[in-house]
DNA sequence: TGTACATCAGTGAACGCGCGTTCACTGATGTAC
DNA sequence: TGTACATCAGTGAACGCGCGTTCACTGATGTAC
């Protein structure tokens, strides 16, 4: 799939995407600065002034990297997580193959296997956004940078309106506090602490001293990381 | 102290520290990207030209700016960490008024109010890393930044070569360790989990959800982190 | 104490760069009649 | 089925911007004799 456009023809048919494509490319290369409109426009085979019929302006390109680099990010934490529900039900009901997240499964077993596996799960989570992050630290950057596009919690009501990152990870800890494994008190605020814990561990890949250590260590690290959150919820 | 040269003067006499206040005032502004080398020597009332007798290239300029903003941080941890120090000792001993660093005065009492005593000690640089990076953001965004200056670990021996953030806090880990507050097994690398815990607060803090909520819940976030951090160990 | 001179730390003008953005335009498309 | 025309999506040249960096230069300083 190039976004090139076809040396024949005047139209592109799909600029907009094109240009979304390139750029993304871009900042996967080299990070944020390096998503430079008139690139993205020289690699989709088109004139500079042509992505003006398309973004109203440089950063408006960027906000469409951005979201399309979260959406990424979400696809891989829901497919980790519903493998992760996969599995636990296989072992439960080795017929079922349904997608359906956790929450419409969870209520299986008793508290202590619940709490085992919304741990497992919450495991999952964590792994999936740093496999993201090192997998493209570009697309990472650019996401988690200065005005990124953090995923959000809407305001009206728990679980809605809300980016999905975050509502994955809000579903997880509601399942460990309903399974006893997190005090009531302890839950509201979870969801950053978790986060930012997660995180920091990603930076500290990317861009900290962990970047110079060899991958080994690396993962050594990120595995007592999620040891030592999950140890303390 | 105006970095500004006075009018009647020729030669500066001290334009390389004018140069890096200036521009540590320019990041303090603005992040990383505000600082320019020209702007820089603008404020020091000197040519643009006058800056390549004291740095190499802009890229200079800016690693003496994110030093000197380590020195910064450096300072202020040090600081929280002896008065915690301090607090302690003025309890076991009140007459006694040095700055010796934990170390020097930990094996003291038994090994529950050592750990007690480690805990505070940590949590204090936890606060004092965190304060930094609400008062000083643009500092902190370029300190940590990609190609920032990260603090190190040196690679002779413990506590050797070491930039002093990182030193203080294996210091700490490590009393915790010695109080048995810390398994032995789970004593390597600890500090690059903690780093990350804190760091990815503020992380959140600055660039993300957290940036627009009010300060209270922050710092209510922040000392559910840090709890959080400190029962997982 | 005075003078010649090397050295250092400034000046100001200029360069090239690549960017984002604008402009008047033109080619292609599709719809009304 | 053919034609007029509005609309859309491109072009290519140009603009201004501010930057980092270089250059040949000059003013101030301090040291050797």
């Amino acid at each position: 799939m190039s976004d090139q456009r076809p040396a024949d023809r005047y139209h592109h048919g799909d600029l907009r995407n094109a240009l979304v494509g390139a750029a993304t490319a871009l900042a996967r290369e080299g990070g944020p600065d390096a998503v430079v409109l008139r690139e993205a426009a020289r690699r989709a085979g088109v004139s500079a002034a042509a992505a003006y019929h398309h973004f109203a302006s440089r950063e408006d390109l960027v906000q469409a990297v951005k979201q399309r680099s979260l959406d990424l990010l979400t696809g891989e934490m829901r497919a980790a997580m519903a493998q992760e529900t996969d599995t636990r039900a296989a072992v439960a009901r080795p017929t079922d193959t349904s997608l359906a997240v956790a929450r419409e499964t969870a209520p299986v077993g008793n508290p202590a296997s619940r709490a085992d596996s919304a741990r497992r799960r919450l495991r999952a989570l964590g792994v999936a956004y740093l496999r993201f992050a090192t997998a493209e630290p570009g697309l990472f950057r650019l996401t988690f940078g200065p005005r990124g596009r953090w995923p959000v919690a809407g305001t009206h009501g728990p679980h809605h309106t809300t980016t999905d990152p975050f509502r994955l990870l809000a579903q997880v800890l509601d399942e460990l506090a309903d399974a006893g494994a997190v005090p009531a008190e302890r839950r509201p605020g979870l969801e950053y602490v978790v986060w930012a814990a997660v995180h920091g561990t990603a930076v500290l890949c990317l861009d900290g001293p962990l970047a110079s250590a060899d991958p080994a260590q690396r993962q050594q690290i990120i595995e007592h990381a999620l040891d030592t959150i999950i140890r303390g919820l």
